[in-house]
DNA sequence: TACTAATAATCAGCATACTTAATATATCGA
DNA sequence: TCGATATATTAAGTATGCTGATTATTAGTA
């Protein structure tokens, strides 16, 4: 028996390739080319337009850094649009394209259902006991993460 | 309200990356480097020595591709010996090295401490159930992940 | 025994995820 | 207003995690 088996580390690991396995499948299944952490990106630039980038990352629990290589991508496939800020020109600003609208409206309930997937094996009352317990573990752990969430542009 | 707040793929990735965080504060602290993924690959060499990749992979859900680029790093700072194996000259196996052996000794209570840090904000009987249900999904969904356990040598 | 299929490992290439450093721009205080 | 400081982004480098292809070797079969 290996001691690993057991471990926080280990089985949330696991979890997080089950889930981005899934999601892979489920895009394919569609004919689409998006990746979860390109989807998280482009649905909260959706919920907030003309947010810059350094915000975004703070707003989805990102790395600043490995976002710019994500809206990179997303802008090369047309589903993003990048500009420089008119207020300070530090700053990128971002907005879905037609072409993200289109797909967001596409994809988003294909998201939605696949969340039911990825927790298989368990009943109703035991998901909604596992996000229970991930939200409010994550929550209390938000600090510890290299890539905390700051939802209101920071502390 | 961004909509991936409550999903269960964007929890799963963010307690990861509070998981991985965790790790590499404790590892620093101890004087160490070594990744949680270096770490289990090593407690699980030191489990089966003689242990080919193939079969080390299946044994810890890790990709092969990805095993053999963390085989290399251990192997490079001398933790891990890789031969080829005499029976099947495909294979390399895999032993801990003397050096290996103490730094598991050394950081082995380091790692498991620190699973508690993970999960943080959760009380005993939370976290209790909390890895229980990532137990019992992990286990379900194995099949979905790209590099499932096979803990026995495959199917 | 020759042919074929399966397996072990590696390579090339792409996408996250992070660190440290550099560059450009803003802001704050003296 | 000048200078120190802080912030937004990018660049370079390392590590995981995957896909698809290639090579070497083994195993199974006609």
């Amino acid at each position: 028996m290996v001691e690993i088996y057991n471990m926080a580390g280990h089985l949330v690991r696991r979890l997080n390739q089950i889930s981005v396995a899934v999601f892979a499948d489920r895009m394919a299944a569609e004919g689409v080319e998006l990746t979860p952490v390109q989807f998280a990106a482009l649905s909260a630039i959706d919920a907030r337009p003309g947010i810059a980038q350094a915000a975004l990352a703070g707003a989805i629990a990102y790395d600043q850094t490995t976002l710019g290589g994500v809206i990179d991508r997303l802008e090369q496939k047309g589903f993003v649009a990048r500009e420089v800020s008119p207020r300070d020109r530090r700053a990128r600003v971002l907005t879905v394209t037609q072409a993200g609208q289109d797909l967001l409206a596409r994809v988003r309930p294909v998201v939605r259902d696949l969340q039911g997937e990825i927790l298989s094996g368990l009943d109703e009352d035991e998901k909604a006991q596992l996000l229970a317990l991930l939200k409010k573990t994550t929550d209390a752990g938000n600090d510890k993460s290299r890539a905390p969430l700051t939802p209101r542009g920071g502390i």
